[in-house]
DNA sequence: GCCGGCGCATGATAGGCGTCATGTCCTCGG
DNA sequence: CCGAGGACATGACGCCTATCATGCGCCGGC
């Protein structure tokens, strides 16, 4: 973790099959890469790319979705307000994920805020630009129903998790994801992760920042990671999953 | 709350445009209300219709899902185990509703299990026919991805609920959804619920029976309910609102 | 270089909720 | 009719975690 990153030089887009990334290394499928022919050229055409500065507003909670949005480089994450001034991670994205796709769906305003982590590439994708999409080839459903039904699976384990789990079990597998990335699909997944401050591990989890800090510091104590700032290094990763199991 | 139901006589199935669910007295829409013609016909011939006992297990969480399941008569919850014996309730279904869909979609083990709460009617599509109906019209793809879309908004709202909302909050939160059931769509909703006994409530809100108890006792000294037996009367919908906003 | 701000760290305190124990009531089966 | 079991109810107790307070170290701006 913490590692520096190329602010992105020019505008680009995973959408060929296999798609290199060249940022993170890792070899990864787009979203869209089943397009060809004239859908593909058709998108490229009508796709709208923008940059977004760190920690810019992609959308807001209670917005109307307009379309959909492709994240092409970077990070960004979604996030959810309580009444009461604080928020929650509900999760983290990387290149090549869709940003909001569940709300334009279901015809609902967002039910989270997108916000970037850090200077990010994003593609628009208007309703006519998604409909077409749709028509040219039912893979599209298909993708996006396997990966909303991924997310739903997960949103079941965190609502699980935040039921039974203690901080620090909580905290435990908070670590272990960081390897792991908790992506909708796991193959479209992209291993390079941002370095997280305790505060947004903290919003992550639903705890205060305090006990985040108190975690790390007694999973360090028992030898499970070794933290130094905002580097975090597992050393103990089966130790870890046991602290993860517990209740 | 606490209604005596006949035990269905007859395997029904509510696949008619604005079927009338005779048992529960309001007009409601099945999710394969689209179907006509010969997809229709083989919709007809090819479910194979099941009645369930009470407290029956239709799937269990990690099983294979072989098709698709919808609920035509009775009432079934979601569950999901903790692996320390306790288990949460993640949703209630009704009739109408498609039970288990999105582990088909994602093509993953089943990530709950499903129970039945009463006598019920289940009709199992298997996936040749669930095949054949997705090619048949693209209806069938657009109702499951709003459908799945919009239950991962609410999982998501349970969460962030789980992390910062106070046993009594969440209390609340459960007591008003009763009259307005917490199902993925609104519209395709049944107005009759079963009654829930203090631990069901408490699986559904991952506290503890005794919690719960002290939660409706409260609620019943402000006024805000009036509890016999399982009985619960919302006598002061506003201040159980106001409650239930409440960190 | 100095200072202010922010993130990190640690202690003290208080409140919320799980757990255990006890007791009552209701229901069901014999 | 009676006894057993289960759901409901209430109190005592203890742990977990949020909150508040304090202090340290780092970094950027003047």
């Amino acid at each position: 973790m913490g590692y520096k990153r190329p602010i992105p030089t020019r505008l680009e887009c995973p959408f060929e099959p296999q798609y290199h990334c060249r940022e993170c290394d890792c070899k990864k499928r787009c979203f869209f890469n089943f397009l060809s022919g004239d859908p593909l050229k058709r998108f490229k055409t009508e796709r709208r790319m923008r940059l977004y500065k760190p920690h810019q507003i992609i959308f807001s909670e209670g917005d109307q979705p307009q379309g959909m949005h492709l994240l092409c480089v970077g990070d960004v994450k979604l996030v959810k307000a309580d009444t009461h001034g604080r928020e929650l991670t509900i999760s983290y994205l990387s290149c090549g994920d869709l940003v909001g796709d569940s709300p334009y769906w279901a015809g609902t305003p967002y039910c989270t805020s997108a916000e970037t982590m850090r200077e990010s590439v994003v593609c628009f994708l208007h309703r006519g630009l998604v409909e077409s999409l749709e028509k040219s080839d039912p893979e599209f459903w298909r993708r996006s129903l396997r990966r909303i039904s991924a997310s739903l699976c997960q949103a079941m384990d965190r609502v699980v998790g935040m039921a039974f789990k203690s901080a620090e079990a909580r905290l435990a597998s908070f670590l272990l994801s960081l390897k792991f990335p908790p992506v909708p699909d796991a193959s479209l997944s992209c291993h390079l992760r941002p370095a997280y401050s305790r505060r947004e591990i903290a919003d992550n989890l639903g705890l205060s920042p305090e006990t985040v800090i108190r975690g790390l510091a007694a999973f360090q104590r028992r030898g499970l990671v070794r933290v130094s700032g905002k580097s975090i290094d597992v050393r103990d990763r089966s130790g870890l999953e046991k602290a993860a199991a517990e209740r």
